[in-house]
RNA sequence: GGAGGGGUUCCCGAGCGGUCAAAGGGAGCAGACUGUAAAUCUGCCGGCCACGCCUUCGGAGGUUCGAAUCCUCCCCCCUCCA
């Protein structure tokens, strides 16, 4: 952070570009007098915003967030990414029924690390800095961390939702789940953050940081959040745990794919959510498909190919359109297959153990059912019997399904 | 501290001495249809060269020809009272 004043632009322009696609913004007078303050003395804003290191991997769901804060960048601001490396051990309860299991150190460390450089793909790292929550919240020790609970009262952090359905439900709650958003109330102490930014789930923990500021001699940071995206299955929010995200560092292929294997309902979300056509460009696209203008599949193709460009640069991007229109359009073989190579033998393989051996299938047991249910094939020829055996010599090709692809060598 | 309810296969949830590898739903996988869409329909959904055997119903013992189901102890959760 330099002591060098900056110019911004005028606080209304940037206003603008900054409630694009905001769902919560507490509240839009108080950014704007802060907006003009650091405009004024040539001073960014702390733009705050935290990620807790539990599941290491970034997916479209935190990009949403990461575009907004890379706005801010692109503003002039600065970010402040904070690690919950000491909230990583209480499990934030957001959005959960279950209290989440404490990670240990090193896995916390190693997550942060990989977090970190994934999130640097969409933020700029010269306008972020980087800091973990232990360097504040470990010395408040048990007096500081009794101070601050003090600061709330049992009867308000039941008012969230989370903690209300499980209480309600006869969900157990741990008592050190109700630190939580104190916690992160106090990262935003500790920075003395002018904004915090997260996704609506967030928002009982934004607020609370925003009302103990205060009590700390702090003026109130705003809130702004963003939301949540739907994950490949369209219904529940794109997570790891459940399986339905995009990560940012699967594939080219692997992103091309997911994506269009979403709902056309979705797209237009995930237009509205992830691309620079917002909700008026991604209702126009909408109406363009109605219309008949334009097949949804082509711009199902055109999101797919923009997302794997952005973090794949174009010439993948090319390369994924061309191996989706091979293998699934044309239902052609792709250009790479793996390929194992298996010692030969005289004796012929039972296919399920095969199947197993190249982790085609989980067990002995799937394979058979794989094989009964028709989803495999041989150099092209669909297998009818479980009891099939082949030739533990020459060059095989097996398919299952109609992704996995695997050409298996006998020598 | 007292009284009561509960822990079942990935998740939810039935079962409450044999007919239980355990209903139903969800997720997932495969097939059909398609735009690899989605929706829908069909099948599968513990393991094992397998019409039989093995391992599962919080944990450890026990009763019984036979237990997820009954008994004992332990662990964990919830509700109400204090």
């Amino acid at each position: 952070m330099s002591a060098e004043r900056r110019e911004f632009p005028p606080a209304d322009e940037q206003l603008r570009v900054l409630r694009r696609g905001v769902v919560d913004l507490i509240s839009e007078d108080e950014l704007r007098q802060k907006l003009e303050r650091s405009r004024d003395d040539g001073r960014p804003l702390s733009v705050k915003v935290g990620f807790d290191p539990t599941a290491p991997d970034i997916h479209l769901g935190h990009t949403v967030l990461m575009r907004k804060m890379r706005q801010f960048q692109d503003l002039g601001h600065q970010v402040v990414y904070v690690i919950g490396d000491f909230t990583a051990a209480i499990g934030d309860p957001s959005g959960r029924s279950k209290t989440r299991p404490p990670l240990t150190r090193e896995q916390i460390l190693a997550n942060a690390e990989t977090y970190t450089r994934q999130a640097f793909m969409t933020l700029d790292r010269e306008r972020a800095v980087t800091r973990f929550n232990s360097e504040w919240l470990s010395p408040l020790g048990a007096e500081g961390m009794i101070k601050l609970a003090a600061k709330y009262t049992v009867a308000r952090m039941l008012e969230r939702r989370d903690f209300r359905e499980r209480f309600d439900g006869g969900v157990p709650i741990s008592v050190h789940e109700l630190l939580y958003p104190l916690a992160q109330a106090y990262d935003s102490v500790a920075l003395a953050a002018d904004v915090e930014l997260g996704g609506t789930d967030q928002l009982f923990n934004l607020n609370v940081g925003r009302e103990i500021m205060p009590d700390y001699g702090l003026a109130p940071q705003v809130i702004m959040t963003v939301p949540l995206l739907e994950g490949t299955d369209g219904s529940d929010k794109m997570s790891k745990s459940l399986g339905n995200y995009v990560g940012v560092t699967d594939a080219p292929n692997e992103i091309f794919g997911k994506v269009m294997s979403i709902s056309d309902t979705l797209m237009w979300r995930w237009y509205e959510l992830l691309t620079d056509e917002g909700a008026e460009g991604a209702r126009a696209l909408r109406e363009v498909a109605e219309r008949g203008e334009r097949h949804p599949r082509d711009l199902k193709v055109d999101l797919a190919r923009l997302l794997v460009a952005r973090f794949h640069g174009d010439a993948a991007a090319d390369e994924a359109v061309t191996h989706f229109e091979q293998v699934f359009a044309r239902k052609e073989l792709p250009d790479e297959i793996a390929t194992v190579t298996l010692p030969a033998a005289d004796e012929p393989v039972w296919l399920p153990a095969l199947l197993k051996e190249t982790g085609l299938a989980a067990s002995t047991s799937a394979a058979r059912r794989l094989i009964q249910g028709g989803g495999v094939k041989l150099d092209g020829e669909k297998v009818v019997s479980e009891e099939a055996s082949i030739p533990a010599r020459g060059e095989l090709l097996i398919q299952v399904g109609k992704r996995h692809f695997l050409r298996v060598r006998f020598g």
